[in-house]
Parts: structure tokens; C-alpha cells; sequence
DNA sequence: CGTAGACATGTCTACGTAGACAGAGCCTGG
DNA sequence: CCAGGCTCTGTCTACGTAGACATGTCTACG
């Protein structure tokens, strides 16, 4: 591999010079660029990232700690987070961490610090009771503060809490007496959000909180409470802390002869690009992934090179809650064994290539 | 930040001895590696990377570039891919690149080489139909060979044609007089593998092949493609090239009236965690993406440490198809408008915890 | 008792870059 | 006409680690 000297030699400067060319340095005249560009094509040369992270004591590197598997969530977010990183031309290392892990979150930090980084992003935290993780670079978190002691740490929400009393609104507002929530894993901070948002419309409107079912994001639990509620007689609301739950409590519900939306209603949380296509559609209330990335990937790099100025106020995204067909007044009980209709029913999404008619709800 | 001359100062030892301890290496005293991990934890020692890079010319990092948005199985590789690197001591890089984007894959590999890695993954390749891209060290390509100069090109393939073959035969087994397919961009290998699959097995059988529907993996152009067909009325199998297509064509089949599986069957690609659980449940050919993440890291890593061995051979995944609800013979013309059954049919998903039941077929 | 070899630790240096600083040429305004 | 400032380029060095190699100690064995 050459090195910047070997450059330098071709080119009859000096390595500093070269150094100057490949950092776009000001003060270097049209044709020594010329030159040196030419010199290093020839040899192959490569800025090597080691010796620069050295010297400059900066990595350009920003760290992010994703959760769990492949769930539509933490996904979108790397890819938005990777995307503004780029743009901002940072390069970016990725731990994953599971849940019940030993080293759990702290441990995917520690090992961030050590690769060297120069922020760290936490998507989507969790609680992990532990004491407060030391860092010292900056630290974005998307979704909820987390138990750190960073020179200085930022937070983005999704607004998951406005959301969440959107979707639970829109049920009460259809009619229902009430609505149960399946909930997300509570370690979650972002599963707490939204059962947050969810009790305080209820407790706001007067009505009775009913016990929340606990699932762990999969369509599977999603499936379970709902086989547990279809058992139930008097279940006519549900909202779910996720797309994937909801999906599988509307198949049990379905399963059990429960008709959506007509016998009970469903809501979800995310707005995977699969709710418009199930059946019914799915109500859903939509996360701002990408701008949330965006946001906080500006406010983290902001920290990084001007760890003194303030930081700018956080923009909290708009509330969108996407009404499709899985949400519906509450109906006289009606007999079983009635003809399905499967086609298009109103609420549906039309024929139209579906474009997801967004709803915004006032916040707080 | 304390450095390893300091940790020595304080243990009273050699920097050479603490970086003896930091590496694990043999022939140090328990007494000695005591002193020194006490006066770093005293200090709040970390190994610097960038250092460490630099003197060893090992990066230990792995640069991973993934194609497009937050779909299933890229995201999926990806977290299979971080495991499997973290488990053999690797660090992640990622650089995203969307189709078409001018810099596309080519770039994003100059991008990881710059930023210093010693392998990289692509996962899911596409064809840019450029210049080979010159890259000095191992590469693996999780699905299809790519266009590339390296000194190692791996390749570690999902089995995806035989998945194919066995997705379009379980249709023709039904007795279906033909298969449609809806293809995904061909620009991607994974396309063109599950497209060649369902070609070779039509021709085989002697049955003709219809014309290719595009798609572009999105659940929405399934949905066209769904009403395309539905207009149709001579179509009574599709086999669609993910999971997310084929629940849009399921979607788009079903607001035209056609019932499915009793009109036509729909068979998807991936197994998504949701395909179980909507209406009704998918048929779908399971990608082993957690194997070949773990088999082709560990084909790469050899690579990287023992340039001279020879690769071991590639060991294919089994095939998985998992027959659910949304395949079944071709039925007689039946008049609309007939009831539905909403609730479990045969080949739908049990009430027990819905378990994927694998089918296995043999391959080639 | 001498020596091979395992064990334990130290010394010196390369790795390739960017920062601090210096100096030379040139232009401009008073 | 000259001081001061801008432009361009160079020299020297720090960054923190691991590799090559040297050295010293201790054990075992012929």
C-alpha cells in the first residue's frame, strides 16, 4: 500500500502537501492539486483511515446500538440514521444487542468506545436497571432519555406518547366505550410511551383502563391476545403497540369469528408498508422514522464538532395517524355466520394505487 | 485520555507489557497482568483503536454494504451478519446504497475501503453492469456472484432458485395447468435466481411459461399486479418473488372477487414473521438467512486470516418450503358471491401457536 | 553441573497522517 | 515604496500501539 510519502515523491512536494490535497485544504495551487491527484491515482493511493484517526484524534465514525431483530422499526431507523450519517459525511459502526443480554446495552457501548467512535446513537433504548453507563462523546437517543452519563446527551422522539393518544382518540371518537391496548415488552422505553399515551386519554375521558395485555412486538403474541380477548364478549376496541401485533390479533379475532372492523376495531402503531395491503388495512398510527433520524443525526453531529453551542430546540414530528379499515363504530351485536363481504368496503383502501390518507391529529 | 506509557508508568512496567495484557498474549504473570488491569481501571484505560490499526494493519472490522430500504431480508442478513462478526470479534461497518443511486454498490465499496475494513460483505447483490470494482481484500456476496476484481471472491448462495423450483412445483403438484410469477427487479441477483428457478421447472414439466409480471419487491406493486391478473380470469397460481408482493397481490385478488386459495393460490418468498398471520396465511419458501450469514462469515473471516487455505466447500441450506393457507388445487369455476369461511380452513394455521410446518424438497 | 528451552519482560522502532509553525512570494493600500 | 496581509508550500513532530528482537530467569534433564 502507498503511503502519502510515496505520493509526495511523484509529485515533487511534500506529504503535507498531499495530506492538504486529500482534505480539501485551501492554499493549494490548481496544478501542484493536479499533480498530486494524477501521482496518487498512479500509485493507487488511499488516504489511510488509521493513521488519520490518529493523528487527528477524530474517527468520523459514529456508533449506533440497534435492538433486537429485524422488526420494521429499528430497521428504518439504521437506514435513516445511515443515510444522514453519510450526508454528513460520517461513517458509521453498527452493535447489535439483544434483549436478556449479559452485556446487554452497556456492553454494546463500551465495545463502540473502543472501536472508536465519535457519537453514539441508541435506537430505541431499553431499560436495563442497571447504573448509568459511562460515555464521553455525545449520545443520541431515539425515543426516550436513557440511563447514561455522557458529556452530553440528546434525545429525539418519535412523539410515540402523541401517537399513541391519536390512535386511542380515534377509537373513543369512533364510539367505543373503551380500548384495550396490547402492549410492547415494558422495558421498552418506547412500548411505555405508548401505553402512557393510551392511559392518559382514558383516564382524560373518564373511562375505565382495562388490564393491558403484554406482548413482545411479534405477530405471534399479537396472535395469543387475541385469542384471549376474542374469548371475551365485550371487547370492541383494541389498540396494539405495534403493526405486527395488531396483524396477529386480527387473524386470532378473525379466527374466533370476531369480524374486523365490524365486531371489534384495531388499531396498530408504525405503519409498515404491509398495513395498507392486510386484510382489513390497517388503522395505524405512523412513526416519523426518517425524519427522526435525520433530526437527531444533525443534532448529534451538531455536538460533536461544536460541543459548546446550544442546542437547537427539538421539533417535535406531526401526529399521523393513518385511517384505513380496521377501525369502525361499534355495532349492535349482531348474529354470527353473516356473509363476509371481502371486497371493498368503505374505509377500505380504493382502488386506487393506495396512498395512505394521513390524519393529523392535534398533539397533547 | 490516559494512553498504555501511562497505565505502564503507574503498574511499573514496560508499554509493551500492558499492551501484552491488553492483547491476552501468553507469558505474562498473573501478578504483572493484576498490576497492570488495576492501574487501567485506575486510569480509565481503553485500547486505542486507531493506534492499534494503524501498528497492526489489521482493521478486525468488517465492512457490510446492504442495498435499498428497510425490507425483511436485507435486514435480516444484516443482523445475522453482525452476530455472526461480533461472535468471531469483528467489528461492523455498514454503507447503504439505493438502486440507481449514480455511486451505487461501486461506491459504497470504495467508501469501506477508505474508512478501513479487512473483508467485506455484500449482501444481496445487484447488477450494475459496470467495470469490475477493484477491491484488495476478501469479499462475500450473500446470494450471487458479483462484478468484482478482489483477491477473494466468496460466494455464499440462499439456495434461492432451488427455493424457486420448489415453490412452482408444490404449485404444479396441486395440479395448476401453469405458474404466473411475479418477478422482482431484475437488476438483482435474488431476482433473477428465483426467476430462473420457476422458468427451469415450467420447462421441464413441458408447461408454458406465462409472461413475467415486474415487480419491485413493494407490497404496492403487488397489488397492481394483482389486479392485472384478477382481470384476467384464466390465472389460477402466482407465485410471487417475496412475501410482500404476494400479499398485495392477495390483497388486489381479493377485492376483485377472487377468492383465494379456492380461486387462485398465491405462493411467496422469504417467510416474513407476519406470513402466518394474514388472511389467509402465506405458502412461502423460507430463506435460511441466519445460515448463510453465519456460514459465509466464517467463509470470509478464514479468508481474511488464512489467505492461503483453501476454502472449505460451500454447504447449501435445505430447502424450506412452508405450505400454509394460500395454496390449494385448482378448483371448478365456481359461481361468486358464495359465503365465506372466515375462521380455520383446512391448511390454514392451527389454533396451537401457529409452528411453521416445514416441507422439505429435494433440491435440483 | 551445564545447557536447552520455556517463560517473562524490556528496548527500540515503524506505522501514515495531520497539526503547529515557519518562511517565501505576491498583492494592495496608504 | 513599504508594511501588512493573503497565498502557497515546506519542516518537524506527536499520535498510541504492536512487531522484531534482545535479555534475563527459572526449570528440567542428560
Amino acid at each position: 500500500m502507498p503511503s502519502s510519502v510515496d505520493v509526495a515523491r511523484l509529485a515533487g512536494v511534500s506529504q503535507k502537501t498531499v495530506s492538504r490535497v486529500f482534505n480539501d485544504e485551501p492554499y493549494v495551487s490548481a496544478e501542484v492539486r493536479r499533480r498530486v491527484l494524477d501521482a496518487a491515482e498512479q500509485l493507487g493511493y488511499r488516504l489511510n483511515n488509521a493513521a488519520r484517526m490518529l493523528a487527528s484524534g477524530r474517527t468520523r465514525t459514529i456508533g449506533v446500538v440497534t435492538l433486537g431483530t429485524a422488526l420494521y422499526g429499528p430497521a428504518s431507523l439504521l437506514m435513516g440514521i445511515e443515510r444522514a450519517a453519510r450526508a454528513t459525511g460520517y461513517a458509521l459502526r453498527v452493535v447489535n444487542t439483544m434483549e436478556h443480554e449479559p452485556e446487554g446495552v452497556a456492553g454494546a457501548v463500551r465495545s463502540l468506545l473502543v472501536q472508536g467512535v465519535d457519537g453514539i446513537v441508541i435506537s430505541e433504548p431499553i431499560d436495563e436497571g442497571e447504573e448509568p453507563i459511562p460515555v464521553d462523546v455525545p449520545v443520541l437517543t431515539l425515543g426516550a432519555p436513557p440511563n447514561l452519563a455522557a458529556p452530553r446527551v440528546l434525545t429525539v422522539g418519535v412523539g410515540a406518547e402523541s401517537l399513541a393518544r391519536a390512535a386511542t382518540a380515534h377509537l373513543l371518537d369512533l364510539g367505543h366505550a373503551t380500548v384495550h391496548h396490547l402492549a410492547g415488552p415494558q422495558r421498552w422505553y418506547a412500548a411505555r410511551d405508548r401505553l402512557a399515551g393510551w392511559r392518559a386519554v382514558l383516564r382524560e375521558r373518564g373511562r375505565e383502563a382495562p388490564r393491558v395485555l403484554a406482548g413482545d412486538w411479534s405477530a405471534a403474541s399479537g396472535y395469543a391476545a387475541g385469542r384471549e380477548l376474542a374469548s371475551r364478549g365485550d371487547v370492541t376496541a383494541v389498540f396494539a403497540a405495534n403493526d405486527d401485533m395488531a396483524i396477529g390479533m386480527v387473524r386470532a379475532l378473525a379466527e374466533a369469528g370476531r369480524r374486523v372492523p365490524e365486531d371489534a376495531s384495531v388499531v396498530g402503531f408504525d405503519d409498515i408498508p404491509l398495513a395498507a395491503y392486510v386484510t382489513p388495512p390497517l388503522t395505524t398510527a405512523r412513526q416519523p422514522f426518517d425524519a427522526v433520524a435525520l433530526q437527531g443525526l444533525e443534532l448529534l453531529v451538531r455536538a460533536i464538532e461544536k460541543p459548546d453551542a446550544e442546542p437547537p430546540p427539538v421539533v417535535e414530528p406531526p401526529v399521523e395517524l393513518v385511517v384505513r379499515g380496521s377501525t369502525a363504530p361499534p355495532q349492535p351485536r349482531s348474529r354470527r355466520g353473516q356473509v363476509r363481504r371481502v371486497a371493498s368496503r368503505a374505509g377500505g383502501e380504493p382502488h386506487a394505487p393506495p396512498t395512505s390518507k394521513g390524519e393529523s391529529a392535534t398533539r397533547n
